[in-house]
DNA sequence: TCGTAAGTTGACACTTTGGTCAGCTTTTGC
DNA sequence: GCAAAAGCTGACCAAAGTGTCAACTTACGA
């Protein structure tokens, strides 16, 4: 037999894991940490709140499971902005990386958006040096960039916040963006032409040229 | 004696109400609706929780209470968007006033953006409906520029979400803009340079002019 | 000055909910 | 096959938190 005892412990372990950081990451999204109840995580993830607690100690674990794993996968998106491509495609991958990231990870993103807006209570402060050292990496590459004449001289922390910023609100804020662009609901092609409206904003301007 | 009875009882009234909404304000921006408790409203407040009770009905009373009052007052920032105007100066003017008031009101903005997030639960049918018309209003009048010439052909609705969320971030988000701009606290010079760097990247596009 | 309405408040009832536990079943390693 | 470890779970508890209430005080109007 191919699955040894250690194998069936982890593959028991590892999907009972999964499906309570799946179904957590769902509610807490919705509901905020505050808002959740480890009886609702546990009926969407199958199992019960007993089993829950025997994988899980606390909800605050649970909840800070999700959040620095999640910040993990968004290195991934930062990708294109390296020292090595032209600006112009650069951020057009990017803006484009980006929002489709939220598009598709929406419950995530806006988990990690509350869990901002009220503090950062629960980050830890290795996933916040991370970041920032993520930031600063990217910041060098633009001032690159501008010092070697390839872009105009901008603020780079102050451009990618606004990056982060546009990027983030589609899915963050979707009742809102929703209301803004007269549609019930976000499709793809909508992030398309938000990524089209980003990009040529922040590459053209928008005053007809000189 | 000038105050009459019914002045009076109306101060009584109306100081109490303040004094709940604004410790309202308080500590739903900081906690979220879930995990705010109306004791800690009520100490704030400096009243005792059942006289809170005597002002408002319930927990959600204070919250929509509050909700719907700050949506009125976003209203005066986007002044600077008519018809008349100039887009540069528009914008320009527009950006330095959403941006001020977010950061003097740092606590109802992120109280509406938890609001939103968690998926504009208590945001009543009519406050929506107001903001949709600010917005097809302002669009209008930036189609109208765009068909005059005066700006580049540009989608206005993604434009206001660009618009929106770069001024909202600095102080939604404030934890991360922090780690963005390496400062431990923002300060009004890093709104100003905000407002600055939002500004020239919209006008002016972040590339070399061809 | 006195009756009534408004305002105040400590104590309490009731529900929700995070977390525990003791005993059970299944799986594993040998 | 069997002991030990891992996994499972219903029942329970204590804390917290929303909202109520009945009695009390203050303010007002005539």
């Amino acid at each position: 037999m191919a699955r040894t005892a250690r194998d069936q412990e982890e593959r028991i372990r590892e999907r009972n894991r999964r499906l309570i950081l799946k179904a957590g990451i769902d509610v807490f999204s919705r509901k905020g940490f505050d808002g959740t109840r480890i009886a609702e995580i546990a009926e969407k993830s199958g199992l019960p709140k007993a089993n829950v607690y025997y994988y899980f100690s606390s909800k605050e674990e649970i909840y800070t499971a999700i959040v620095a794993h999640l910040i993990e996968s968004w290195d991934d998106a930062l990708k294109p902005i390296t020292a090595e491509s032209e600006p112009a495609d650069a951020f057009r991958n990017y803006v484009r990386a980006k929002l489709e990231y939220t598009r598709r990870n929406a419950a995530e993103s806006r988990l990690f958006a509350s869990e901002i807006i009220h503090g950062a209570r629960f980050l830890k402060k290795k996933d916040r040096e991370h970041m920032r050292q993520v930031t600063d990496r990217h910041v060098e590459v633009v001032d690159g960039w501008i010092a070697a004449g390839k872009m105009m001289p901008t603020d780079a922390r102050h451009l990618f916040i606004m990056l982060w910023a546009a990027t983030q609100f589609y899915s963050d804020f979707e009742p809102l963006a929703c209301d803004a662009l007269r549609k019930s609901r976000l499709k793809a092609e909508d992030y398309e032409k938000a990524a089209e409206t980003v990009i040529e904003t922040l590459l053209c301007g928008i005053l007809p040229k000189a």
